[in-house]
DNA sequence: GTTCCGCATGAATCGATAG
DNA sequence: ACTATCGATTCATGCGGAA
């Protein structure tokens, strides 16, 4: 029996209202400067990082001392430059109390095309690893890949696009069923995350691909534990963390949004659902209760209320 | 006809002698905070930013206005956490003049093996791209990489929408101009690099794979351009640079590895010669010069000379 | 059931043009 | 001068339908 609750809100304040030290992990990716500026007020990249400091301030405040938190973010290119508000940020939130443990790598394979004079295409994005304490529950056993003969042969045929479409088969692994792999050699992935950006949603622009949510769910949580997206965009994280049995929190701001987000997690009860009863198909079936509560709480405290600058 | 000089003695004091904007590209790789100590001092991860604000201070001097300099590094853990001093070097380079223009992701295919309690094997480092100015030469059809399969079977007859794809619905996409797909069978690359690392030299222990100073060769230079290494170690770039026709210049404090660097450029020199022989060899062979003239400075002022705090 | 092919689409960036 | 909008450029992926 696993929780959801999704927030119709700014984080900023629907944040408030959780209590301290009660998440295992927050996975997020943040709307990026200047992109969605007609629901965030547009972030201007000279301001991100103050933008953003509130929002890191309570996600320190709920997180649990042994928790997590991944932020997903990437500078944009700003008069031939990259901008530094990433940076900045990293080192701003250093200031406020926060360990920057870790930088993964998501290298996006199909990034988005384009040719220009001076730079190339930019095909990956920061995965930054931030914690409150130099102890925090990491279960690396969870994603190992699997290795050896059998394997490295697999990974070498990688030009042949047939053989890219299962991404258990991809570099730093992500594969789905480690019990698959027992009697082969395992080993630790690596801070580098190859994965394809998800193309087929129409309906939110930035969606990450399953696997990426997947992927930090299994290693920095339990079943049972709590994860976190305060952008949670279409909801991907939440969905995924049901699936995973994790509790979930989920915040948007926007309707739309917000409304794709209660699908998916619909979804992924109904789904949850016909898992129950495939797992319980030998016991005998009857009253058996929903394996996912849902509650929405909307909030009138909307961001874009406040005056446009 | 290529020049190699190669420098022995400390880059900061070196590099005085080299007369402003001569050099194309500068490659390299500098002593990561605490490795090689006894050497550099032992620069500690929280002095590193101002012991490397002098050499690159000079590197924008000797750099011409079209150059560019790509600076390999990567951030050490320090009490758990990555060090802040690549990212305070980005901004204070930012503050000397320089432009970030990108960074590109050297994807280490084959890290150096190992297990940690908290983090994973560390496969990724930083070519940081800097700039004098927003406009510098760039090669980029040096670099193509073949297409994926893709191509083939969509090129093989050009589709319908391929054709007929409105400009104006998305604003992204494939536009009209079709014709520049046909025949086209190599695509550009992205900024991040899948090279595996160099293991057969035990001699210097961060030696990058050719391919790196390659194809940054490659792309920024042209024959006959001057390629600036000032931590040269054992002398990949100055090999490589020399190997691909372009002047180059090298620097290096241990006498190991300025020797190693030597011994390469000796070999790359003869090899040169063999080249130069199969290049001429419808032509009447005789008395050919040296394809390669090797210039070697030794400079008493060595840094440890210095008093060390 | 495979395999193959057609096809839409995406956290982009630059330079020129317009307010 | 400085900012907003627009056109042009580019390619890997997954889905669905066909062989």
């Amino acid at each position: 029996m696993v929780d959801a609750s999704l927030y119709l809100g700014d984080c900023r304040e629907q944040l408030r209202m959780l209590p301290a030290e009660s998440v295992d992990l927050v996975v997020t990716s943040p709307p990026y400067a200047d992109s969605r500026s007609t629901t965030y007020g547009g972030v201007k990249p000279d301001d991100y990082v103050e933008w953003f400091l509130p929002v890191s301030a309570e996600l320190s405040r709920v997180l649990k001392p042994t928790g997590t938190f991944v932020l997903n973010i990437k500078e944009k290119v700003v008069n031939g430059e990259r901008h530094t508000y990433v940076i900045e940020l990293i080192l701003a939130m250093r200031q406020q109390g926060w360990l920057w443990t870790e930088e993964f790598i998501w290298h996006k394979k199909n990034s988005y095309p384009g040719k220009w004079p001076n730079r190339f295409r930019d095909s990956w994005e920061r995965l930054l690893q931030f914690n409150k304490d130099r102890k925090f529950h990491m279960y690396q056993d969870e994603v190992m890949v699997p290795m050896g003969d059998w394997a490295e042969r697999r990974l070498k045929k990688l030009s042949h696009t047939d053989n890219m479409r299962d991404p258990s088969k991809v570099g730093s692994g992500f594969g789905k069923r480690v019990a698959n792999w027992i009697g082969r050699d395992k080993a630790y992935p690596t801070n580098v995350l190859h994965m394809a950006t998800e193309t087929k949603n129409r309906n939110h622009s930035a969606v990450f691909p399953d696997d990426l949510p997947k992927w930090f769910i299994k290693l920095f949580t339990q079943p049972g534990d709590c994860v976190l997206d305060p952008f949670m965009g279409s909801g991907t994280t939440v969905k995924v963390a049901l699936q995973m049995r994790r509790n979930a929190i989920g915040m948007e701001i926007l309707p739309e949004y917000f409304q794709l987000a209660q699908d998916s997690v619909d979804a992924a009860r109904i789904s949850s659902g016909q898992l129950a009863l495939l797992e319980n198909k030998d016991r005998p079936l009857g009253n058996s209760s929903p394996k996912i509560r849902v509650s929405t709480r909307i909030s009138l405290n909307r961001w874009d209320i406040e005056p446009k600058r």
